[in-house]
DNA sequence: CATGAATGAGCTTTCATTCAT
DNA sequence: TATGAATGAAAGCTCATTCAT
């Protein structure tokens, strides 16, 4: 990518590996080979040396969702819903932003408790489970999730989101990133499916 | 459940959203409406308060999961092995002290970084991870897991116990927990019986 | 002697023990079978628990010891003062007071730092050094000491009391007391004579 | 001697006066007009800093001391053993560190209770001891002291050492010691002689 | 009178942050 | 610019002291 100063490559691996909250600024300052002092000559403090490292990422990021979550909100008002076509859309750009800014990524979801951008998981399995939400609706044909759906749903995209996180976190390599991902989409996409006729099917049973 | 003292439900409750490190003693006597030195009759240290919570509780998880990990590895050598079986123990394990002590169990896996219970989510991961493997072998008839499938199964298994861990961080009134529970493994067990199948289907495929 | 109660006994026990600093009320209050709170209705404080403890027995010893230096200041203008005369004096009171209050005499010497009788010590050197003083005087015929003599005179008097302290704190039987301090005393008193010859003897030969 | 930083020097002071158990690190930065934070700096915490303080200068006299036990064992399968000799290389050793090292000596052997150079001063006096010891053995010819010879050489060792340590705490120009501990040694020597030949006379009488 | 739970000042230690050089 | 010594708030913990029961 662009240049790199050592201070912003060691304080990558510093919050890869300690999170934010452990992390201290005399090991990346140590591990850079600079002076504790210097650091500060660039990033205000320990927060915005974070921001600096990761909002550019995060706001690529969250471009493309923005993105997304339009498109689906307005897809609600229409035809077959489907999931795996919008998990699709939110795996590539994942995957796109992981294979290129890994470390930044997988602080901004793994590593980000204490930081402003702690939201992020918890954002992405909202829209998870809005998606999830959807789906569920345009089966079923109702107006909103029983208080069982809503708790399966959140639970489903919680999980997924994790899953997704995890092959982040621990697959260095990326090129199979995709498989895996592919993989957990498709083992959620099938059990999802079947939950879903078995739903439909015993929703039949109970109005007969 | 039984009694709690005031300092009790109030670590609870601070260790539950701050995890260990945070969690600060004076913050604990403050929402416990007490002086910081008071909680020190009781406790001897920070990591003993935490240990009495947890104690109890992760004991008797250690105990049925001994046992499991016992019949798990004696059932490698048999026939068929049932994933679904073995989750379906676990399960209703966890699923049982959950219920009974919810947060005492979230906090052993999700706020426990800085204590010696930090091992006990990895380790039922590995635990569920085992079960997979020995699945896909099973299925496969190899020796050994392929670097792919490796990181399939290690996937898997976190997202599964991440899975079981959200549920049970969020879902605070417990009657759910079974349902939601025996949803994920449903979904995760249909979605991966397809996996193994198309793996088998493509084996097969690549023999010809 | 007189009734004693049991906190009385403990916290005695505990600052010959541990001298005051490292003393704590818990373990007087634990190690007299009473609630720590009690100590309270009879002692304002732990300064004043000591000073309940130890102000009888330090007010006799000082009763004696003003007679004692009244005499000696009186005895400067005199005829051939006798030291070892002067240090029975001084013997003679504090065995007596030591034989009694053995406990109360060793707190008040050797485990009184941190609290007003600290001085107790140095006060008792003083004037055993005062004692010296006016004996090389008299023999020497002059009006004050030299550096050295002072440092000599202060050096021997520490020794001095210092041994005695000694005694008093490791003999607890208490009936060789006498014989040792009186060995003490004749050791000092054989080698300062022998001393003082020589400066007598050294004084004529400069003077020649 | 070498450059001292202000904390060193501060520190010093603080333990002489108050030794280690009272000594405060805040008032210790005080002292040395530096933030307590900065201390921490150079010395990892209160024990090292005393440590940093003490080591070098207890060694030294530690290493001397090692010496000195090998010759006076060596020596007691011998002639005539001479208290003095051996007590003038005790004093030899400690003069000179002490000349050099006033403070840190002091510290050592009066003000270091709480930390792991406690024993230095008990450790003298039982060597100061087994030289006293050892002396009347060879001058009586029995095998070992009765309970009042033992009384009595633990109170001329103990009170040897404390006037020896009183000496170099209290002389602070270091040039009369040699000529005051020497002044001591003497008069103990002349002392102890004369009781020792009381002994041999009453010991005889008693035989008769 | 007796109890012991509760109090809070003060200790050692850590670490993000500042600033004279 | 770069340095790292210096700062001080805040953490964990102790213990003399108080007070409701």
């Amino acid at each position: 990518m662009s240049y790199r100063p050592m201070d912003y490559i060691a304080a990558l691996a510093e919050f890869n590996k300690e999170g934010y909250l452990k992390s201290s600024m005399r090991n990346i300052a140590g591990s850079a080979g600079v002076a504790i002092g210097n650091i500060y000559r660039y990033y205000k403090n320990k927060d915005e040396l974070f921001d600096e490292l990761v909002r550019p990422v995060y706001e690529r990021y969250e471009a493309n969702m923005a993105e997304m979550r339009q498109k689906i909100s307005f897809s609600y008002s229409n035809d077959p819903p489907d999931v795996l076509k919008y998990y699709s859309k939110i795996e590539a750009t994942l995957i796109d932003l992981f294979k290129t800014f890994t470390a930044e990524m997988t602080i901004v979801f793994n590593r980000s408790e204490g930081t402003k951008y702690a939201h992020a998981k918890p954002d992405l399995i909202k829209l998870s489970f809005s998606v999830i939400e959807s789906m569920i609706l345009k089966v079923r044909g109702n107006e909103s999730l029983s208080e069982y759906e809503t708790a399966l749903a959140r639970m489903l995209s919680s999980s997924l989101v994790e899953g997704l996180c995890l092959i982040l976190r621990d697959n260095k390599e990326g090129y199979t990133y995709k498989k895996l991902v592919d993989q957990l989409l498709s083992i959620y996409s099938t059990g999802l499916n079947s939950v879903i006729q078995q739903m439909q099917a015993s929703g039949r049973d109970q109005t007969q």
